[in-house]
DNA sequence: TTGCATGACGGACGATCGTGCGCTTAATCT
DNA sequence: AGATTAAGCGCACGATCGTCCGTCATGCAA
């Protein structure tokens, strides 16, 4: 059920998915929807926590053994590119639909997501110090830039597969990251 | 009459401009703003043509004057991030805004959309080749990752701004920018 | 076996959606 | 001055929106 809101919001956004279609899709009435969830706003929110779930066990969890610092950093963005590729919805990566969707405005959803992003840019801002620290990067490395440009990176990839076709969107996140991070070239 | 619409477009979603909602805000009746428009979807085509005009007079025309290559390059990153920055929309940076809400979908709108960015695309692709040509930049240089880092950092500005309220984030996006380029460090 | 909680149902409600129609008013042109 | 055009209005339509209500079937506890 939440998955199939997920799916469509991919697509069409997080307003879109609406009680009635949402009914139609999973063929049951509109009650027997809302009975699930008692609100919209609700239903969103459970979206969104699905959203965060994913995320955790598709990056974090697959990259928490490695150890702190530009290790992890490293593999943190492999996991992230691939999965922002291949996020498992029709319409792209639902989080960085939902940050573009939601970051203007005001309320629970804007809250939860913010919440749930910033836990995420304390991971990186974590592992970027890490690394400073252990002087795999530069002493003058100015960690919130760093932060922004993967942040950025990654939340491309989903138009530039949808919008422009790009099929090596990922290559060129992971690509750019190392560049933001200070890394030398290698072979991926 | 546009404006309006782009004013609200740019915090709530082009497809939450609603003909009543528009018609509440300047104070008409919903005829008479329908009556302008013909057609909500011509009402949406004229908003995003209104984007892309602004985009083209804050930002390209401001640099055409360059000469191409590099130094017409480093230009365009900062009078597109000064833009992001601060497009004078209260819901940030609608080309934005519209590109990740429309990426996936289908209809005139996303038809619009790719014509228009695909046209920017060109013009960064131009630059960055002749900059590789005229030995500015190194000759194994990735156009195609160039193009899409610095595509990444511009749109990342609005989320940071609103969602994160980083006020360095346009800064953040064009020390990005020059790595993603390859040029080396200084003060901006 | 009886009682009861749960879940899904059809149906209805007020609101809002996009879009037409016909009218009045103001501006423009001959 | 008279005719023509355009803009904006009120109003209504069918659809869809989110939500609530009463009903019925199912399955577990007593």
């Amino acid at each position: 059920m939440v998955k199939a809101a997920a799916d469509l919001a991919s697509v069409e956004g997080l307003d879109s998915v609406t009680i009635g279609r949402l009914a139609e899709i999973v063929q049951m009435s509109k009650s027997g929807v809302i009975g699930q969830f008692r609100t919209k706003e609700a239903l969103q929110l459970e979206t969104v926590e699905m959203v965060f779930g994913d995320f955790r066990t598709r990056v974090w969890d697959t990259v928490k053994r490695f150890p702190a610092g530009l290790p992890r950093l490293l593999a943190m963005c492999e996991a992230w590119t691939e999965y922002a590729a291949d996020p498992g919805y029709p319409g792209g990566c639902l989080m960085t639909q939902v940050t573009y969707d939601y970051d203007g405005r005001s309320g629970v959803v804007h809250e939860r997501l913010l919440e749930g992003r910033n836990q995420w840019r304390a991971a990186l801002r974590a592992d970027v110090t890490t690394a400073v620290q252990a002087g795999d990067l530069p002493e003058d490395t100015d960690v919130e830039a760093v932060v922004f440009g993967l942040e950025s990176l990654a939340s491309f990839i989903t138009p530039a597969l949808l919008l422009h076709g790009d099929d090596r969107a990922a290559d060129h996140a992971y690509q750019g990251m190392r560049r933001i991070i200070g890394v030398t070239e290698e072979e991926r």
